[in-house]
DNA sequence: CAGTGGTCTAGACCACCGG
DNA sequence: CGGTGGTCTAGACCACTGT
């Protein structure tokens, strides 16, 4: 990656800058490689820091570049296609070796989630009824993909056994166990772009604000939402596919 | 005593802006209303004013605000939800109304489409035989929404008739008319986080760069790829959903 | 500890929009 | 034309990582 002369066009410089970075990250890095610090980039390409931040933001943004304070910049792999299709019909943790449930507690879930859950309740809002949520992470090889925040009414999981002090791993466990008792009879999902909260960013390794997928899923059961999952996944470095779309390999 | 804890994690400035505005945009401020300037809000919070924006694009990025050179900050309504349910099997254009074919012409597919279309072909690639490139505007209420671009091997579509001068606009609708003779056995499809290429940019009333989503679907018939399509959604304004989840609200 | 990326400042000029 | 957001600069300091 050599001086480039930077034209006088009307485009702006980082957009420039960052086709350049990006056609020598084809051509002249591996993944996994570190490139020069911020500094020296941007002594190379004669342009102020905060400048070459910007390339080196947006190709973060598509996933092909790697930041970490402290450690360095990395050309980044291919992104991880993340299977969250809907077809198989099932209850979240049924079969599902990707997830790992870490916690559980009965806070109240945000107002967003309460009123999927009570919608078609009464219009009290039932705020206090209790609603478990269940904290689950879904890693692949090490790699923390996706944090999940799921809440289930304790009215969907009446067989509970709440009596005995079963506390955060062993009680989402038990939770999911339930929840598989009930028939299961659609599901409804959005994904829309947000911002990671702290705790999230925490647990995918990101800064707080990192650019990630949320994914909203509506569990049906009894003509009633049986529970609703937050999950958030790392827009980095995450391809939801949806079908057997495994091997799809787009870059934007 | 000794070590006495005081503020140990000091959070961002931005960060913090951005909640308090986020926090004033629900309480003091209607949908559509213009915010003040970005160098009175940075005097008014004493900051400065590239801090000051870290916290707009953050609000932005989330689909809270929407800003445009020139005009203003003003507050954005809540994101539309669009529906991408893979369930219905349809060719694209079938009953579709949202959608608005709007070009044709036979260039070239990028080499990540070419891959999926001649993945199970002769791996000499095939770079030579034609594929149509149809454009494609999907839009609600007058706002667009999202610009695909649909790759179609001329040999996806063997009746359509190429001989009378079909250009633009009818090319393109007659490439989709052909597409729904054939048998639709299936579709695979992937969403990811992009930023906008100049062209979409332009369609989409956004400046090159900005954040969309980006849907690729490949189109199965007859055990091979017959289509692939590209469509990138304003991630700022758009919730995309599966299945009947179109009144979906959360907030990330 | 030295080196990295992350945050922040106080300016400047430019591109675009509306009246 | 004046006012808006978009780009850019040349610094400074901070938080984090590895050794």
């Amino acid at each position: 990656m050599g001086t480039t002369q930077l034209e006088s066009v009307p485009e702006p410089k980082y957009w420039h800058l960052k086709t350049v970075i990006g056609e020598a990250l084809d051509s002249e890095f591996q993944v996994g490689e570190i490139l020069p610090n911020e500094r020296e980039l941007a002594a190379r390409f004669g342009v102020a820091r905060a400048t070459l931040r910007q390339a080196l933001e947006q190709l973060e943004l598509e996933g092909r570049l790697q930041r970490r304070r402290g450690v360095g910049t990395t050309v980044a792999p291919p992104r991880v296609g993340v299977d969250v299709s809907t077809a198989r019909h099932r209850w979240p943790g049924a079969g599902e070796e990707s997830w790992q449930a870490v916690d559980c507690v009965t806070a109240p879930p945000p107002a967003a989630v309460l009123r999927l859950l009570e919608a078609d309740d009464a219009p009290d809002g039932g705020a206090d009824r209790p609603v478990y949520a269940v904290r689950r992470l879904r890693a692949t090889h090490g790699q923390a993909l996706a944090a999940e925040q799921l809440y289930v009414p304790a009215a969907s999981v009446p067989g509970l056994v709440t009596s005995q002090s079963l506390t955060g791993p062993a009680l989402a466990r038990g939770v999911l166990r339930e929840l598989e008792r009930l028939p299961l009879e659609g599901q409804d999902r959005a994904v829309e772009l947000g911002s990671a909260r702290a705790d999230d960013a925490r647990e995918l390794d990101r800064l707080p604000g990192a650019p990630v997928l949320v994914v909203t899923t509506r569990y049906l059961s009894g003509g009633r939402t049986a529970a609703v999952s937050l999950a958030t996944y790392r827009a980095d470095t995450c391809r939801l596919t949806f079908g057997d779309a495994g091997d799809l390999q787009i870059a934007s």
